[in-house]
Order: C-alpha cells, then structure tokens, then sequence
RNA sequence: GCUGACGUAGCUCAAUCGGUAGAGCAGCCGCCUUGUAAGCGGCAGGUUGUGGGUUCGAGUCCCUCCGUCAGCUCCA
C-alpha cells in the first residue's frame, strides 16, 4: 500500500482508501453526492470533528447527519455563533461570554451596557436571517496562547477564560464571517444550514454563574432542522403555559398566595385540600401496609439539636431564625429527621424491634431568597411526606428493595413513567470510600437484581451518604424530582443512635431517609399540570356535578345528590342559568361526571351521564349503577375518565 | 439576593401627546323554566401595588419600598 493513501473504516465494516491529506467531506463525496450534501459533521476514532478537518492517518469515520444523536447539538452550538455574529453586528461593543447548545436549546451570554428588550431579539433574529443567508463558512484555527490573546484583546471575558490555558494548550478559534470565537468545537460546514430557529427570552446572568461576578445578558433560543420540530416545540411551551399550576390554581379554587401571609407559603383552599388530603390518605394506606409507623413530631425544635445533628453547620444558610423562649433558642424545623431520631432513641432499642420505619407528614420551613421563589413549585413552607428506616446493616437490601416496591406501587397510580439515578460519593463526604463502595454496590445490586435499569450520577450524593433519586416524567414529557432514597452515615455517628444486638453488644443502626412525593406543595403544583386540572376521579374535587335541565326537575336532582353523598361520592347539584351555561361551567371546571336529569330520566330512574371532555358522547345510565361504577373507580383509583 | 420586565375591578384586558379610569367575564338583584360549552335586563364593584416627587393637572414622567414574572444560584 502506498504511504500517500489512508486506509478508512466505515461503520459498516466496509473501507476505502484516499489520498492522504483527505477530510471527512472526501469520504462522504466517495460514498455519494447525496450523503456529502447531508453530513455536518463527523466522528473520527470515537470523536467529533469539523467535516472539513485532514483525516490523520488510517482512521474510523462516521459521517453525522441530522438524524443522528449529535447533529442537534451542533446544530444549536453553531446557532449560538450565529447569534453572536448578529448581535456583535447590531450592538459592535457587545462583550462575549459563554454561548452553549443546552438541553432545549441554546444560549449566549453577553456583556452589554443596556439590557435587551423583546423588541432586539426580534432585530437579532432578523439579523441571524442575514448571517444565514450569507452562508459563511464555520472555520477553524489552531492558534497558541498568545496569539489568542492578540485576537481576543478586545474581550475581556475571553480573556479570563484564556487564563486558564497553559502556553503548551492547543487553542482553536472559530470564525463564521466577522465573527471570531473561542470554541473547542466542532460546527456545522456553515452559517446556512441553520434554518428553523427563535429566540425565545432575555435575562440576567451572572459571568460563570457567580453572583459576586459581572451581570451578563442571556439570549435563549432553540433550533431544530425541521420546520414541524421548531412548530411541535413552539406548541409544547404553549402546552406548558396553558397547564401552568398558578393559572389552573386560581381558576380552580385550589390554593392561594397572600402577601400578607408572606411570599412562598401556600395557603390550600378547600378544593386543594380535598387532592391533598386524598394523596395523602393513599400514601398512609400505602405505607401502612408497607410497615410504617406514622409519627407527628413539632413545627419548631430547639436549636440546641440542630447543633447536634449539624443542620446548624451545613444548612444554616437555608433555616429560618431563632427565637429566643425563656432562654432558650428555637427553629422551625428544615428537616424532619432530628425528631424521627429523637423518638428512635425515646427508648432502648433491641435488635428484635427492627427496622423501625417512621414515618410523617411532617411541614418544614426552609429560607429562599425572593427570587427564586415559584407558586407551589418553590417555595419557603412545605409538608414532606418524610420517613426514616432504622435497619441493621443486613437489612439494607430488603428495605432498599421494598422501597422501590412501594415507589412503583405509588408512582403507577398517578400515571407517572420514571427513570432512576444511583448517584455515588462528592468530592467531599464523611465516611470511607470503602464505607461508600459498599454501600453503593448493596444499591446497585439490589437494582440489578429487580431488573431496574439506571442511570449513575457520579459524585452526586449528598456528602453523608449516597442516594437513589427517580425523575418522573409527566404527560407533556417534563421530567420532575419524584422520590429519593438516601443512606445517611451522618446523623446515627452524632446523635449515637444505637441498638442492642443479638450477641447483647451496643450497635449501631443504619439510617434511610426517604420520600415519595417529597413535598406536598410541588408534588400537587406537578400534578396540576400533569393531569392539566383534569385530575382523575379520585383525586377530583367535585368528582359529580347533577343538573335538573329545569327547576321542575331539582326535587329529583336533589335526592340524587343526596344518595351520591351519602355513598361518599363529592358530588353538588347546578340549578341555576340554562343547560348549556352549566355545562360549559361544569366542563370549564373539569368536573368527571356530570349528570343531567329531566323528563326523559325520571320515568327510568336513570341519569344522562356527559363524561368529561367526551362532549355529546353520553351514556343514559340507571342511578343506582351509575353510583356503583363512580365507587368502583374511585375505590380502584382508576386513572380516568 | 442580583439583572431585566411587569403591577389598572375577583379574573382577562382597554385608557391617543400628561387632560373626568372603561369593557367582557365573574358577583348581586330581577325576568326567563331551561335537553348538552355562555338566555335577557339591571345594579354594584377602583385612593390605578405602597410612599414620595415633578406638574395647573399623573394610571401615564422621576425616585423609594412591596409584590409578580423570566433567568442566575440552590433544592423538596
């Protein structure tokens, strides 16, 4: 073989041979004219490069198009550029930042004199169009550190970013038309190939995500290569704004803010009440037979245990202050978890007693700065649905296993699919690593063992033990924090928490924190949009809603009502106004059931029963039946209608 | 907390250049007696988030504080 060819190697097991010298465009033109029109870019010996970069020596290429995994995120990077291009054009003494493709989308950050206005992104977005339009190449350079420091002299940011490079780095820079950036890339061939972009919002943010640093402006945006990608994404923010819980909340009765009460503490109306109180009578019924005992511990502690346990030392920040009660200093509790150990130790414990589950719906108060703050998602006051297993270190398995048992079992129900993160030892953590292996793999065995699949979130424990968290994902696909399990090797060193074992020796227990909702607040603001206000039977607030079609009518309307309550079945009856008027009220309220009765179903004792969002498709059903289906489906938690 | 935007009736929104705050829905009172997403009429509802300033005059311009929203950071 000459030594002026390179041996290339496709995905497929096929090969050619090229000149040396040759680039990842040289091999999709010698596969096919169409396939070099739709490579971006390419993965060469397992990493992505430039299409246009000389394959080294004999190597593994595979060419990316827009349907492959990586293609978005390039595409979004290099719609990063593209923005910074214009807005460099538009307002010449922009500083630049950071500009990356992010989960939905992409961002760039700028230093600007004057904020942006809605009204500039539509400038920019118009100026983007040109930069596309001119179709400029994305180019790149290898440049050493004090050349980047000539090209970016006018930069500053960039500047401090190049700090961090040693002279002996390999630095690239990028170029589309008069834009030059410090990117490690790779880009898309050029500008053009973005089609299906917008700018979607303007905010603050601080340079390198530190609040003591320069305020930056954030440009967020979104790019997809198709038209109805773009459209199908526009949709779903839609989709998100109309679910939103703060909306949904007031409009059906569910909770309240008041700036009297104070910011981030969530008054429940009655009708959220009735999904709370709901939630939680399951989850009793639910831990109940998963051996729990449940506990009620006070709103305030003496600060004195928050010393011992260390929330003092660790979390202070976050805790509301002390108040000072015949010298004495108290806190509103930020965790439950001081209490369940208190009770733990309110007597001698033998070996025999456990695992000891405690369990409460126990209210925290934690501080949030006001800006964080988010209707019933973030806030300042919230009810956990918290337990503590006390176990044997031979019984973490099965404890651990009958947890996942019992998050299916409650997850399920609320239609909920989810995904599961084992997350492993931070950089600082109490405990040996050993302590931490071992741990770890009793977690990932039991995992392995139920055939769980996860995913590892490396160093994302918490720093006194490791946890199992599980994202949901709700209807419109929006993943949400859902359950966590978490071993503590903290809390049972400083309280001293012991029990007698079988050999008659002082041991020491083993400790799980878990939640299922975690708190009732976010879990119900979630559910609110997760179901869009239209929650299931079970949950409903109003669950029927019986209309006499006139007044003539509501003596018999009245006794139905009656004999639905009397079944425990919340049910009302609608009297006033015109049909029609009820029933868009009854729907706009996204009440199951409603149930007209009027001449035609009083001869029968049946009722029209109009399911909701089913419209005219109603079903004329004997009252007594009727009641008994309503039971059933509640009894069952069904997850309609 | 920080940056920016916003704050008008219970809700959704109007109010020209600084010139008497207005509508729909909801509420209340009547009439209608209703057959599947708004029957008709009337009434009431406001110190325009708060406090100050500029002005003959402020919802509108300026400042303060409060709150909300989008983010930054953090987390249940």
């Amino acid at each position: 073989m000459s030594s002026d060819l390179i041996q290339v190697t496709l995905p497929d097991g096929m090969s050619l041979e090229l000149p040396a010298g040759s680039t990842s465009r040289d091999v999709a033109l010698a596969i096919g004219p169409g396939l070099a029109r739709a490579a971006l870019a390419a993965e060469v010996g397992g990493k992505l490069v430039d299409l246009d970069r000389p394959l080294g020596s004999d190597a593994a290429v595979r060419l990316i198009t827009e349907r492959d995994p990586e293609a978005l995120p390039l595409l979004r990077h290099s719609s990063a550029h593209i923005l910074a291009t214009a807005v460099r054009t538009l307002r010449p003494g922009a500083e630049i930042g950071f500009g990356p493709a992010i989960e939905e989308g992409f961002y760039y950050d700028f230093g600007v004199e004057e904020p942006f206005t809605p009204g500039d992104l539509e400038a920019f977005e118009a100026q983007m169009r040109d930069v596309i339009a001119s179709d400029y190449a994305f180019e790149r350079r290898r440049v050493t550190k004090a050349e980047a420091a000539e090209l970016f002299s006018d930069d500053p940011l960039k500047l401090e970013r190049l700090e961090e490079f040693t002279d002996d780095d390999v630095i690239t820079v990028y170029r589309d038309g008069p834009f030059l950036d410090l990117c490690l890339g790779p880009h898309l061939p050029s500008t053009g190939r973005l089609r299906h972009f917008k700018l979607l919002s303007t905010a603050g943010a601080y340079w390198r995500g530190d609040e003591s640093r320069q305020m930056l402006q954030r440009i967020y945006g979104t790019a997809f290569f198709r038209r109805r990608d773009l459209e199908a994404h526009i949709e779903r923010l839609e989709e998100a704004k109309r679910r939103d819980h703060r909306t949904l909340g007031r409009e059906l009765d569910l909770f309240t803010v008041d700036r009297r009460v104070g910011s981030g503490l969530i008054l429940w109306r009655p009708n959220g009440t009735i999904v709370r109180d709901e939630i939680e009578a399951f989850e009793r019924e639910l831990i109940l037979r998963h051996g729990y005992r449940i506990v009620c511990t006070p709103h305030i502690m003496s600060e004195r245990l928050f010393e011992i346990s260390g929330h003092l030392e660790n979390f202070a920040d976050n805790m509301f202050g002390a108040m000072e009660l015949e010298g004495g200093r108290y806190r509103p509790k930020p965790m439950n978890c001081p209490g369940h150990i208190c009770l733990f130790q309110a007597e001698q414990r033998s070996y025999r007693e456990l695992p000891i589950r405690y369990a409460e719906f126990g209210t925290v108060y934690r501080y949030e700065r006001s800006g964080v703050l988010h209707g019933m998602l973030r806030v300042r006051g919230f009810t956990q649905d918290d337990a503590h297993v006390f176990c044997t270190r031979e019984q973490v398995p099965d404890e651990i296993e009958a947890l996942l048992t019992l998050v299916d079992e409650m997850l399920t129900v609320f239609g909920y699919p989810y995904t599961v993160v084992l997350a492993t030892r931070p950089e600082k953590a109490l405990g040996t690593p050993g302590e931490w292996n071992d741990a770890i793999s009793v977690l990932a065995a039991v995992l392995d063992r139920r055939g769980v699949e996860y995913r590892v979130d490396e160093g994302g424990g918490a720093f006194y033990g490791p946890k199992l968290d599980f994202e949901l994902i709700d209807a419109i696909g929006r993943p949400w924090q859902g359950p966590t399990v978490q071993l503590d090797f903290n809390l049972p060193e400083r309280f001293a928490i012991e029990y007698i074992g079988a050999d008659n020796e002082r041991r020491r227990p083993v400790m799980l924190h878990r939640v299922l909702v975690g708190s009732m607040e976010r879990f119900v603001g979630g559910l609110i949009e997760h179901y869009a206000g239209a929650f299931p039977l079970w949950l409903a607030p109003e669950q029927v809603r019986v209309l006499p079609v006139s007044e003539a009518w509501s003596g018999e309307a009245g006794e139905f009502v009656a004999a639905l309550g009397e079944s425990g079945i919340r049910a009302t009856i609608a009297r006033r106004e015109s049909l029609s008027y009820r029933i868009r009220e009854g729907e706009l309220r996204k009440v199951p059931y409603m149930c007209v009765i009027g001449e035609r179903e009083v001869s029968g004792g049946t009722v029209a029963v109009r399911i909701r969002g089913r419209g005219r498709k109603q079903e004329t059903v004997v009252r007594g039946v009727f009641i008994e289906q309503v039971l059933h489906d509640i009894r069952h938690r069904a997850p309609g209608p």
